[in-house]
RNA sequence: GGGCAAUUAGCUCAGUUGGUUUAGAGCGCAGCCUUGACAGGGCUGAGGUCACAGGUUCGAAUCCUGUAUUGCCCA
């Protein structure tokens, strides 16, 4: 035993397991005749770092994964990265500053070069840092979204889309970055709940051909006001009625806009003035449509003004600055009517954190409602099941209301649009430069290769991500067939074997980014849903309940995490507190519970590994094995269908308490020969075999020690290892043996109890008289009894009077507990008055029930039965109670 | 503005179709325990009118309605 540490040390144990397990290729899954278990990991960006949200994510995968293998299947999780464009391509662009290289001085090539190198060096970091929360990835399946043959499939399925008529280039009203200077989709900008605090101002415009007269509008965008083509006001508004068919006059620029009438004015609203910019807000831009407003873009794509702000001392400054100017201007004119500051939501680039602008672009959108049908239905009908269920209300407002996706994006980090234009502005799309020419020629027979030049931009991340259940086993390579748009999976025996997956593990911020897109894609090109569940876990916020975040420095980071608590307790603690679509608020002291329940396992094998053996008769303990071997199976049964529900944290806190409870606080004990003296090798051997069981239960959740406790309990074989095991199979858990256990447990706390409170120590021997329905209870466990709880002699009778006997209640069971000393009967009186109350109520509440007829009429027999039960059993307390006073 | 959810012990949360002896856990708290696997431990205990008000029912933490507060999603 001296060679087994005090304290578990997880530091050397996880490395070496892990290896192990890998050189074992025991993660490893190729298609054989066991059914198949399939995830895909949630691909991480390809130059990020594990965060606590990551940790929570993957040790879920890892659970459910290793948690299929013990059952048998043949469990497969594909690990990978994504090439996160925009990200990416702003942290080369930030590392290209730093080095003094502007992005616009580059060539395309150029640039790309400088971001494969960054991609070569902090890439697949995350997937390392996986590695040490254990999880099971079969690593040669990692796969990137920017391999080649993904890419390639990116870009028929967008080149399959265009020739259904699901994509199409349009000018629409868009989101623009202004700082990556591209293209934003609508999930990409983040409105802060809070609002921000903004100036309202508040502007006068003169009437054209009214002296004196004038409206007042108030914008909190004031040097948008150089683009306004239209002044709008409510047509039932009584101020205003005059001003029908008159102009207004837009300040220093002196245009006329005309005063328009709509209902989608708010009268109450402000003065019930509305400016119109159609080129700068999308509620603009609709009236603008509908009142064939002219569209004046002021700004250029990096955020400054261009010439169409007309007067040359506004021309080519900053958003912000321009504000700043014009707003003073407006007031040393006369304009500016007042100024008040106000709470509103500002849109800000999820990336880049700056002032979205809405604005007109030609961009590539997708079609949502033609392609999206399919993938609404299958989760209504709970094909795919969404957990927490409450997640299908807003998937279903999601798709039922569901807008164009705009794919293009500014950038040149990504998948380039596969769309050529001739050099009359018209354009082919085509899967390769040599298809598009042929194309291209069909059209105009002169057409060369140098006159068609391809899209600058690249396809939004989410529109090479939503392919990752297909792509990952290769479905749009052999097995794709262009002229149907579909995916043959008899093609594809990878596809066909691995596909559907069984489960996406992501959190509900992705659920329209990803997963809704990835079920859509799933069902257009194999008609097949990608996968049975979507688990959403939570967010992991601080004990603040706030955003883990970088800026407010209130995240740990998981490897440090690691390093302290070990990744079995990191697991444990994540894990404990995270019921599939709460939140979590870490806190350290979840994992210092996880660090210790190690402990506690640790030093169960130390007391195990330390037990001199000898060959005595074990035959006293036959009922406490039979209540674990009762309890064993009970357990197994819980978990069983706790994790086929995905109770992660409930089976977890199962495990944890029946090891740490039953099966260190009381079976140990009890089966825990006397100091100095060996153990029966049968009780030893019977001991290790629950040892073993509970270890492959807990598996799956904490993987490193329960290894290392597998290998430390017994010397093994090569290739025994409990990463192998299959779930043991128990025999059904015997009622009455679950019961014993459990009465065992209630009379030991009696007779520790009746310690406690006279303040005599558990070595005081004491003698138990016990008032019994069941004596054979007693003779069962009587050794157990007597050697564990201290008992000098145990007497199934009751005693002679005797006022210096502490009674107790062990279920309906009598004790009278002999101590040897004088007891304070006027505290025990007390003490038995105020039980005696509680059963009184008790009984009351109980007999209420049962003398209500309609109760014992409606209800289930088994329910009024149980209440009949409840009210013996507290008659037959009650009864001994007052029998107790009456002794005093 | 529209929708969804939550409100249970000091804190963080379980409580699965209404009935598990008048509500459970972890942490925290109080008392006791130092040579025996583990102080990263053991034993014992205190602590809740299940947000509030109505209703349905023989029976409500659980179902319905309303109120309040909080959070999230969408515009």
């Amino acid at each position: 035993m001296s060679e087994i540490k005090k304290t578990y040390d997880p530091s050397n144990v996880e490395d070496k397991w892990y290896q192990h397990w890998m050189q074992n290729q025991y993660f490893k899954s190729t298609p054989d005749e066991r059914e198949a278990y399939t995830i895909v990991i949630p691909p991480p960006n390809v130059t990020g770092v594990l965060h606590m949200g990551h940790m929570l994510n993957n040790t879920i995968q890892d659970i459910l994964i290793r948690t299929a293998r013990q059952k048998g299947y043949n469990a497969c999780w594909v690990p990978g990265t994504d090439h996160a464009s925009i990200a990416t391509e702003a942290k080369v662009v930030r590392m290209l500053r730093e080095r003094g290289i502007k992005k616009s001085d580059l060539s395309r090539e150029k640039f790309l070069d400088y971001a494969y190198e960054w991609k070569e060096k902090y890439g697949g970091i995350i997937l390392d840092q996986l590695k040490k929360i254990g999880a099971s990835c079969d690593w040669d399946r990692t796969a990137f979204t920017m391999d080649k043959a993904y890419s390639e499939a990116v870009i028929k399925v967008f080149v399959d889309l265009y020739k259904k008529g699901y994509l199409y280039r349009g000018l629409r009203m868009i989101n623009w970055d202004v700082e990556a200077k591209t293209a934003l989709s609508n999930e990409e900008v983040i409105h802060n709940e809070a609002g921000e605090q903004s100036n309202l101002y508040h502007v006068r415009y003169a009437i054209d051909g009214l002296e004196n007269e004038y409206v007042v509008i108030a914008t909190t965008r004031p040097e948008t006001i150089f683009a306004d083509t239209a002044i709008a006001i409510h047509p039932e508004d009584e101020r205003y009625q005059h001003l029908k068919g008159r102009s207004a006059i837009v300040p220093f620029v002196n245009r006329k806009i005309p005063i328009i009438f709509d209902e989608y004015v708010e009268k109450d609203f402000g003065t019930g003035c509305l400016k119109v910019t159609p080129a700068h807000d999308v509620n603009d831009y609709e009236l603008g449509q509908k009142h064939n407003l002219e569209v004046i873009d002021m700004l250029n794509d990096d955020g400054t003004s261009n010439e169409k702000v007309e007067i040359e001392k506004y021309i080519g400054i900053d958003r912000f600055k321009l504000r700043k100017i014009f707003v003073k201007d407006l007031e040393e004119g006369g304009f500016l009517v007042k100024t008040e500051t106000i709470t509103n939501k500002v849109g800000r680039s999820e990336r880049t954190n700056t002032v979205v602008e809405p604005k007109l672009s030609l961009q590539w959108f997708l079609d949502m409602q033609g392609v999206s049908k399919k993938a609404l239905e299958v989760v209504e009908t709970d094909e795919v099941q969404l957990l927490p269920s409450k997640f299908k209300n807003t998937y279903r407002h999601w798709m039922e209301n569901v807008r164009d996706w705009c794919v293009s994006r500014q950038l040149w980090w990504g998948h380039r649009i596969p769309a050529y234009y001739l050099p009359d502005g018209s354009f082919v799309v085509a899967a390769t430069p040599e298809e598009a020419l042929k194309e291209a020629q069909a059209k105009e027979a002169s057409i060369t290769a140098a006159d068609l030049k391809q899209d600058e931009d690249v396809l939004d991340t989410w529109a090479s991500s939503w392919l990752w259940p297909l792509q990952v086993f290769g479905g749009f390579d052999e097995a794709y067939n262009a002229k149907t748009g579909k995916i043959d999976l008899t093609k594809c025996p990878e596809l066909k074997y691995y596909y559907p997956t069984e489960v996406v593990v992501t959190a509900p911020e992705i659920l329209f980014f990803w997963v809704a897109r990835m079920i859509i894609a799933g069902t257009e090109y194999t008609d097949l849903i990608p996968f049975k569940t979507v688990y959403l876990h939570g967010i992991v916020r601080d004990k603040k309940g706030r955003k883990m975040s970088k800026s407010l420095g209130n995240s740990p980071d998981p490897l440090d995490l690691i390093r302290d608590y070990g990744a079995d307790g990191v697991r444990f603690g994540m894990l404990s507190s995270a019921p599939a679509g709460n939140d979590i608020l870490y806190d350290d002291k979840l994992v210092e519970q996880g660090r210790n329940f190690c402990n506690k396992i640790w030093n169960a094998l130390r007391l195990i590994k330390g037990f001199e053996v000898n060959d005595a008769d074990n035959t006293a303990l036959n009922s406490v094995f039979g209540w674990m071997d009762a309890r064993i199976s009970e357990v197994s049964t819980e978990l069983e269908k706790l994790v086929a529900e995905f109770r992660l944290s409930e089976a977890i806190k199962l495990l944890y308490h029946f090891i740490w409870d039953d099966f260190c606080s009381w079976y140990l004990e009890w089966i825990k020969p006397p100091y100095g003296e060996p153990i029966s090798k049968a009780t030893l051997d019977r001991t290790i075999t629950y040892f073993e069981q509970a270890m492959i239960l807990l598996h799956p959740f904490m993987p490193f020690i329960t290894e290392e406790v597998w290998h430390t309990l017994v010397d093994r074989n090569e290739g025994d290892d409990i990463f192998l095991q299959q779930y043991p199979k128990f025999d059904t858990a015997q009622k009455t043996a679950l019961a014993n256990g459990e009465q065992l447990k209630t009379l030991f706390t009696a007779i520790r109890n009746a310690r406690a409170k006279t303040q005599v120590s558990p070595k005081e021997t004491a003698t138990i008289y016990i008032s019994t329905q069941n004596p054979d209870f007693y003779k069962l466990f009587e050794n157990t009894i007597l050697e564990k709880a201290n008992v000098s002699k145990l007497i199934l009778s009751i005693p002679d009077e005797n006022p210096n006997l502490i009674t107790e209640l062990a279920g309906t069971d009598k004790i009278f507990i002999d101590l040897g000393l004088t007891i304070d009967t006027e505290a025990e009186k007390a003490k038995i008055e105020e039980e005696i109350k509680y059963y009184e109520g008790f009984i009351l509440s109980v007999s209420k029930k049962l003398s209500n007829e309609r109760f014992v009429q409606n209800a289930k027999p088994e329910i009024v039965e149980k209440e009949r039960q409840k009210l013996a059993d507290g008659q037959e307390k009650l009864e001994k109670l007052k029998e107790s006073l009456g002794r005093l």
